[in-house]
DNA sequence: TGTATGGTGTTATATCATAACATGTCAAGC
DNA sequence: GCTTGACATGTTATGATATAACACCATACA
């Protein structure tokens, strides 16, 4: 069902910085979820499933309203928390991520690793890299050590230039 | 002008979870800050200067809504911008943070020193404490580095039980 | 004295999120 | 078979957060 020609993702010419490999793209990862899913006695049911598979067929992140505006156009219902309780579904069972900087949702590109995400955010394009985060968690988890804290969920988010826009935007002005 | 009495912060039991020296409370920190900001060619106005009180004084996170409210009674503008605007500027020059997990913000506890925060945010009593984030900032910056990523702003939050929470709600149940 | 800049204020609107309740579905227990 | 409880989905209505666009007034300074 991925179809490079028309992910956003892929079609990025810096496909170092989105790294991810399409044998798990879209169908592989909706498998992967309903087995783990049902592993925990969780049910991937239809408006959960095919909210996942428009993040993932999006390729990007999507406003809660942006999901929502796909999900009644194909019968689901039409009010905000129909989109809502998908999604935090999808987010409390590793399968999403919400990025707090964009009060938006994207698919897990690891489902199933145990990961504390952290996101790489461009304030050009707004494309989000789930970057591997452990190295992160773990100094923070540290951080919180000190101090008696003791963490449960983590937001990582960092903003900035993706190596294409910071080509366009850089020292590299006159090169047109 | 910082009173232990009716600091939240200070009231409560965990001192060491939320570690701060009163030399920097309130008075301190504003004169720092104007100073800061004379050095940069910037304005400490009365609006800004108000709301960094408003935000020292109430020693936790706050929402934009709540600061105009209080900004409103003191006879400044009653209209949001009024509020986002001074935030915001607060926020661009190191002076406060915006925690986006509680949609609010926060006085800096460490203003003028660098610093990428780290924040910790107990989901109990909703107390928020900035904890030295370097060590993360810099496995963020590592993993950005990897594929080519430019940070250039970071959130860093972490959710969970602060010490106090941790010992009324963790195993220690049967203690009363 | 124009005129550019930045700050404050407004009105109006956009965007994001949740509370509360009604209905449907299905499986366990009687 | 029916009842009951758990959970999912749907609704209406409202709440909470944030920004766009414009008017007014200062100060700075050519
Ligand atoms: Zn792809
Ligand atoms: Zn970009
Ligand atoms: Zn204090
Ligand atoms: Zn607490």
């Amino acid at each position: 069902m991925h179809d490079p020609s028309t992910c956003p993702g892929c079609a990025q010419p810096d496909l170092a910085f989105a790294p991810h490999d399409h044998t798990r793209c879209a169908d592989d990862v909706l498998a992967l979820a309903e087995t783990q899913l049902a592993q925990g006695g969780q049910r991937l049911t239809p408006v959960r499933r095919r909210t996942l598979q428009i993040l993932l067929e999006a390729h990007r992140a999507m406003g809660a309203y942006d999901v929502l505006e796909r999900l009644a156009a194909e019968g689901f219902g039409h009010q905000p928390p129909v989109a809502y309780r998908a999604l935090e579904f999808l987010e409390e069972h590793g399968l999403a991520h919400r990025i707090r900087r964009l009060n938006a949702f994207t698919a897990c590109m690891h489902p199933g690793e145990i990961h504390a995400p952290a996101f790489l955010i461009c304030r050009v394009c707004n494309v989000v890299a789930e970057a591997p985060g452990v190295a992160i968690g773990l100094a923070l988890g540290q951080a919180a050590k000190k101090v008696g804290f003791t963490v449960e969920r983590t937001t990582v988010e960092a903003l900035g230039l993706c190596p294409a826009c910071a080509l366009a935007e850089g020292p590299v002005r006159g090169v047109a």
